[in-house]
DNA sequence: GCTGTCATTTGATATAAATCAAATTGTGTT
DNA sequence: AACACAATTTGATTTATATCAAATGACAGC
């Protein structure tokens, strides 16, 4: 209870009462898969310590399209809001604490409660908002930079997730970011 | 009113009242604009008619970001949602009829009718996922093959819209869409 | 401390698409 | 119809990044 006031310090009394009761708290190891491919994901993450990754796999190839870290939500978007079938896996990428909560739980939370009801719209939108900025880092951006800005927004990432994840995010190879890493080493 | 309902047949008759209270009607030539860049663009646009597209100027070029055609809404999100100067334009590609609404507004009915509420939560959702598809696309798929995808989510886009705005759209140059609309004639 | 496996780097070549430049087609206006 | 101007096409060259292949580095388990 403590913890969740902390974590969300906009939400009433009541509502953080009701909150506690429609989470749980999960410990994970590194690579423990939280949703698996073709599942109906109706669970969403929120990162209290440590990092996970939704991915999914193209022609065999391991995509990575989200990172979350300390106080992200994490969930397969796709299969989360629109109720298909999730093209995603989630997954651990360190030790971590979660908590887990039921989108129907989420559904109800929002309507008996305004600020928690505006709280879930203010993820969506600032999700939706991110994917623009990561669109258009991906249209108009080349590689180099595109790390670069990787880097400012989650410093310390490439200490604590392989870079082939993050080459993948990032749209380029593998090869390419290991070239992108050595010339920055050079400058 | 009655064109109200039509358009949103989901919404109880009490917040269609206070709906057509919210909204402005107005009608447009082509090359109209409804947003320009700098501005705090607190207005969302459903087109009832017409088409319209949302673009900024990067580096001096013209980059279209967002399409919007019959019953579509539209607005510049970023400023929009994070109540920023706008980086995008809005100017509508024909002649228009579309209807005006304040981000205020749309709030204060979202506070007082629930259903209004889950309308306006699933257009943010929605936008959010065709954002999360179309950097799939660009991501993942040749320009020939987004094209082609284009084609498919806006049949007829070409005859109403210059290619360069879908070029742009697509992240590639006039000429190489050019070069594929060449080829697919050929075979 | 060695060994095998996975992660990363480095190298050579191929390719989709960009860029620069010019030609052509389309469109609206007096 | 003739003109200007915008939209589109076509061509030649360049470039960022992918792909394929091999070498090196790091680290977990014996």
């Amino acid at each position: 209870m403590i913890e969740l006031k902390q974590q969300f310090p906009q939400l009433s009394e009541s509502c953080l009462v009701d909150l506690k009761e429609a989470v749980n708290y999960i410990q994970t190891k590194t690579n423990e898969l939280l949703v698996r491919e073709g599942e109906y994901a109706n669970k969403a993450f929120f990162i209290l310590e440590g990092s996970a990754r939704a991915y999914y796999l193209k022609e065999g190839k391991d995509i990575t399209d989200w990172f979350a870290l300390e106080n992200d939500f994490i969930s397969a978007i796709v299969s989360f809001f629109s109720a298909e079938p999730s093209p995603h896996f989630i997954e651990t990428l360190e030790p971590s604490k979660l908590l887990v909560i039921s989108k129907d739980a989420i559904e109800e939370l929002a309507i008996k409660h305004a600020d928690f009801e505006v709280l879930y719209r203010q993820i969506i939108t600032n999700t939706m908002l991110q994917q623009q900025r990561r669109l258009n880092a991906i249209l108009f951006q080349r590689a180099e930079n595109r790390y670069h800005q990787m880097l400012d927004n989650y410093p310390g990432i490439t200490q604590r997730v392989p870079l082939t994840h993050i080459a993948s995010y990032l749209g380029i190879t593998l090869e390419t970011l290991s070239r992108i890493r050595g010339k920055l080493l050079k400058s």
